[in-house]
DNA sequence: GATGAATGAGTGTTCATTCAT
DNA sequence: TATGAATGAACACTCATTCAT
C-alpha cells in the first residue's frame, strides 16, 4: 500500500541481492529511494526487519507455489509426459527462474554464513525441498507403474543436480541479465528433455 | 617459518571461511592469534593481503592438483575402472574434500558477491574446471572405445552435478565437522559407484 | 545558517591556521566544537572538505576584493596621492590584514609543502597577484604621466617586498594578536608613506 | 664519521625539506637509507633528535658564516662598490642560495607552526639577522661617508625585502631545481645591482 | 510522514618507539 | 651494529540507530 515502504523493500531487494545484506548500508538504500536515513525508521523497526520482510515474503511465495504444484499433481493427467513436464515447467519457471525468487536466493546464499536460520532456509528451499518434491513425484510415477522401480531419492538428485548446477552458474553470473537467464534456461531445458527422454525409454 | 605470521593466516582462514572476509575484523583475528591489532601490520601490508595470500595458495594448490591428475591420466591404466576411479578419487579426496580447499571455497562462495574476480575464481574452480576436466576424461574414454559415443560435456554434468550438490550441502552445513564430512563422502561415493556401474553397462 | 556547521568551520580555521591542516585532528576540532567525532561527518563529507570550503571561501573573498579594487581604479581620482593611497589602504586593510585572510594565508603557508595546488595558491595570492596588481597600477600612473617612466614590475617589487617582509613577520609571529598586528601596521604604513613620498618627488 | 648515521641525516634533510618534519615517517627515511626502522634508534635517540642535529648544524653554519662576513667587513676595502658587493655576494651565495641552508630553511618554514623555538629560529635567521646585518653595513657606510645619512634599518629593509621575496618564490617553488635556482639568482642580482647603482648615485 | 542533528561502537590503518637477540 | 617482532596511542571514517521537531 504505502508507496515509500514499498520502494524501500524493492530497492533493498535489489541491493541485497547484488551485494549481500551486510554490504548494503541504510545510506545506500536511502540514496536510491531518495529519502533521508532517519525516514527508514518510520517504516521499519530496523535494517534487519526489512530483510525479514523480504524473507517471509519469499517463504510465503515458495510455500504457495509448492502447494499449488502438489494440487496440480492430483489433477487428472492423461499422459506421463504431460504431467511430468507440467510440473517441471511450473517449478522451473515460477520458482527457479522467477525474478523475485532469484534475488532472495542470492541473498540467502550470501547471508547464510552470518545467520544460521538463513542457512537452513537456503538448504531447505534450494536443495532439500526441490529434491524431496521431485522424489515424491518419481514415487508417484513408480507407484503408477509409469517408470520402473528404483531409488526415487537418487533419481531426484540425478534430475535436479544438473538444474541446480546450471542455476548456480546463473545465480553467480555477476548481474542477473536476461541474456544470462536465457543461457540458463536453454541448458536446463536441454537436460530436462534428455532426462525425460531417457526415462521414457525405461518406461517403454 | 614465522610462527605468528602462520597463526594469522590459519586463524584468518578459519574465520573468513566461517563468516566471510568482510564480516571478520582485524580485531577478531587478533583476539584469536593473541596479538595486538597493530602487530598484524608487521606481517601483512593490510587485511586484503592476508586474503590474497590465502587465495593464491589455494590457486597454486588447485593448479598443482590439476596438473598431477592430468599427468596421472597419461600413465598406463590397465583397466577402465581403475583409471576412472583413480582420477575420481584423487579429485574428490584431495580437492573437493580437502580441508584447506573447502575453507577457501566457502570464502570464495561468500565473497564472490563483493568481488568480481573472486566470482570468476569460484565459477572456474568449482564449476567450469571440474566439468571441463571430467568432460576431457570422458572424451578420452570415448576415443578409446571404452564408453559408447555421446555428448561428453553433458555426461560430465551428469557425473559432476550430484557431487556438486552434495558438496554444497556439505559446504553449507554450518560448521565443517568430521561428521558432516562423512555424510557427504558417503553420498558422493554412492553416486560415483552407481554412475560408474551404469557406465560400465553402456560399455558392455 | 547552520550553527554547528559554522562552528566547525570557525574552529577548524583557527586550529588549522595555528598548527596546519594535517597537525589538527578531527578529535581536536570536535573537542573545541563540543560535539562527538562522528557528528562532523553529518556536516562535512570528510576532513579535506572542511579545508576546501575554507579555501574556496578565501579565494572568493580575494577575487571579490581584487575586482573591487580594479573597479575603484577606474573611478575618477582627482589627485595622484588619493587614488594611490586608497588602493594601497584597501588592499592592505581588507586583505593583507584581514583576520580571515590572515588565517587562511598561514594555512596555505604550511600546507603548500604537502599539496602542490595549495603551493600555487600561495604563490599566486601572496606573491604574484599583489606584484602584478601593483605593477598594473604603476603602469597606469606612468601612462598618465604621474610618475616618470620606469620598469613597473620592478617598481612593484620595491613597493610590495617590504610589505611582504613585514607581513611575514606578522604571520609568523606565534599567535595573531592585536598587538603584533599594530606593529605590522605601523611598519607597513611607514614604508608606504616613505615610498609614496619618494615617488612624489620623482613626479615633481 | 659513521656512514649509516650520516646517511640517515642526509636522507632526513632531503625528506624533511620536501614534506616537513611531521609528514615524514621513520618508515620513509628507512626506505631511502635501506635499513630497518629499529636501526634508526641505535644512531639517534628518537625522530626529534635527527631534526635537532640538522638544526644545530645549520645554526653553526649560519653563525660561522656571519662571523666570517663580519671579519671580512673589517678588512681593507679599497672601494665602496667592492666591499659592498663582496659582502652581498658572500651572504647571498653561501647562505641564501646554499643547498644545505635552503633545505633547513624550508624545514623551519614548515615546522615553525608546530614549534615555537623553530619559529624564533626562522624569524631570526631569515628575517631579523639579515636585516640587522645589512643595517650594520649601511651604518658603516654612512659612518664612512660613503652613502648619505639615512635610516639604515629601513634602508636594509629596502635592500633585503626584494631578495627575501625572490627567495620565497624560490624556496616555495615545488622542488629546488637548478633551473629555478638560476631564475632566483638572476632576479636577485638584478635587484642588487640596481640598488647599488641608485645608491652610488646618492653617493655621487 | 519525514528529516535534521547527533552519537556510540566499531573499522582498517599509521606511527614512533621498545626490546630481546 | 642491526633487526625481528611487538605495541599503545592515535587517526579518519562508517554505520545503524535515536529523537525532537
Amino acid at each position: 500500500m504505502n508507496i515509500t515502504r514499498k520502494k524501500i523493500l524493492d530497492v533493498s531487494l535489489d541491493l541485497f541481492s547484488q551485494k549481500g545484506y551486510s554490504a548494503v548500508s541504510i545510506r545506500d538504500i536511502c540514496k536510491h529511494v531518495e529519502i533521508k536515513e532517519s525516514s527508514v525508521y518510520y517504516h521499519f523497526e530496523n535494517k534487519q526487519s526489512i530483510f525479514d520482510e523480504l524473507l517471509s515474503k519469499f517463504t510465503e511465495t515458495a510455500k504457495d507455489m509448492m502447494a499449488q504444484l502438489e494440487n496440480g499433481l492430483g489433477e487428472g493427467q492423461n499422459s506421463f509426459s504431460d504431467g511430468f513436464q507440467n510440473v517441471a515447467t511450473c517449478f522451473f519457471e515460477q520458482y527457479l527462474m522467477d525474478d523475485f525468487c532469484n534475488k532472495v536466493m542470492r541473498i540467502m546464499l550470501i547471508e547464510q554464513f552470518n545467520n544460521e536460520e538463513i542457512r537452513k532456509l537456503y538448504q531447505h528451499w534450494l536443495i532439500d525441498e526441490p529434491c524431496n518434491f521431485q522424489s515424491m513425484i518419481f514415487s508417484l510415477l513408480i507407484g503408477a507403474g509409469m517408470i520402473s522401480n528404483c531409488d526415487s531419492k537418487y533419481l531426484a538428485v540425478k534430475y535436479y543436480a544438473p538444474i541446480y548446477l546450471y542455476a548456480q552458474k546463473w545465480l553467480f553470473s555477476g548481474e542477473l541479465t536476461e541474456e544470462n537467464k536465457e543461457l540458463f534456461r536453454a541448458e536446463a531445458y536441454k537436460h530436462i528433455q534428455t532426462f525425460f527422454g531417457e526415462m521414457g525409454g525405461y518406461n517403454g
